[in-house]
DNA sequence: CACGTCCG
DNA sequence: AGCATGAA
DNA sequence: TTCATGCTATCGGACGTG
């Protein structure tokens, strides 16, 4: 449990302390000590050992409880209380851009607005602009907002997921059966958000591996070319398992996207099996296509043409 | 223009 | 809720 | 040291509303 992960429950502690028309400076108070938390060098668990928490501004004996209480169990009673007296949706509206505690607890009480989809049903039936203080553009907003909100909900931050996936890989390239794992998918593509991670472990012996794989991931289910389940930061994981000797091949495949794999494949047909990538994009007669531009925007013509471009890298950096 | 609300 | 101050 | 009391609580900028 971080620092930051102490102070996102006595944030929301704050927010929902507002939400249910609580003291508001009550409310500040737990906003104040998220913020000094957060913004804390030393950890505070360490803190808390030494007794030093209470020297932290904004941390009195009380909040000292509360954070002990987060440390040992993830939640303390206020909050606990708070959270049941509020409909879950309505932590989803409070992350509408332009919606913070009073305006949702406005639409919730006057509304009874309780969820996105309750949300985007009332400013489309035009009932927002009913409330006192809600015009039409903030109406028109709220809709917008939420809708973008849609797009990115099950997205993961690409810098986010891939922390991630490389502390998962850490753990996993030294159990036994594994000859190699590597990032594969969207994820190896560096596109700006992901849906899922995705890992592509070489074994030539997997006997046994699934196991082993599976103890490192929440929640694991069987697939078809592997296993899924969830990484401890709660990415979802696909991961792909393969034989060395068609390791190229499988990061090949996986890496996609599905766009490139077909354009290469217009060429010369299915690939074989290859050790690596290089062999596979020599066989059918293409440069190495960096994975960032395997989207199926005419890359593979390029490469054809020996026109690829030169990408930056930190090697350009002074 | 004054006020409330949100955000960072 | 935290914090300062003063009393028991 | 503990207890009781009373005072305090981030802030500036942007935006929409009436």
């Amino acid at each position: 449990m971080s620092n930051d992960d102490i102070a996102s429950v006595l944030q929301e502690t704050a927010d929902l302390l507002e939400l249910t028309g609580g003291n508001e400076y009550r409310a500040r108070a737990f906003s104040r000590a998220a913020r000094s938390l957060s913004g804390l060098d030393d950890a505070v668990a360490d803190r808390l050992e030494a007794g030093t928490l209470v020297d932290i501004n904004g941390i009195g004996d009380a909040m000292a409880d509360h954070v002990a209480d987060i440390l040992h169990g993830g939640s303390f009673e206020l909050r606990d209380e708070l959270h049941s007296a509020v409909p879950p949706g309505l932590m989803d509206v409070m992350q509408v851009q332009g919606l913070g505690t009073k305006r949702t607890r406005r639409l919730w009480t006057e509304l009874d607005v309780t969820s996105l989809d309750e949300l985007e049903q009332a400013a489309e039936e035009d009932r927002i602009t009913t409330l006192d203080g809600f015009g039409p553009k903030t109406q028109q907003n709220i809709l917008d907002n939420l809708r973008q909100l849609r797009r990115y909900e099950s997205k993961w931050r690409l810098a986010d997921a891939w922390a991630a996936t490389q502390s998962f890989l850490d753990r996993v390239q030294s159990l036994e059966g594994v000859d190699r794992a590597a990032i594969t998918g969207a994820l190896r593509r560096q596109r700006a958000t992901v849906e899922q991670a995705e890992v592509l472990v070489a074994t030539s012996k997997p006997e046994g591996v699934h196991d082993r794989l599976a103890s490192h991931l929440d929640d694991p289910s069987q697939t078809d070319a592997g296993l899924a389940g969830h990484l401890a930061e709660g990415v979802p994981v696909q991961v792909h398992v393969a034989a060395p000797n068609r390791f190229g091949t499988a990061w090949w495949r996986t890496t996609g996207s599905s766009e490139h794999c077909t354009a290469v494949e217009d060429r010369e047909g299915a690939p074989g099996d290859h050790k690596t990538e290089a062999a596979l994009y020599r066989a059918v007669g293409l440069p190495v296509v960096p994975p960032v531009l395997r989207e199926g925007q005419g890359e593979v013509e390029a490469g054809a043409a020996d026109q690829l471009p030169s990408l930056l890298s930190t090697d350009d950096l002074d």
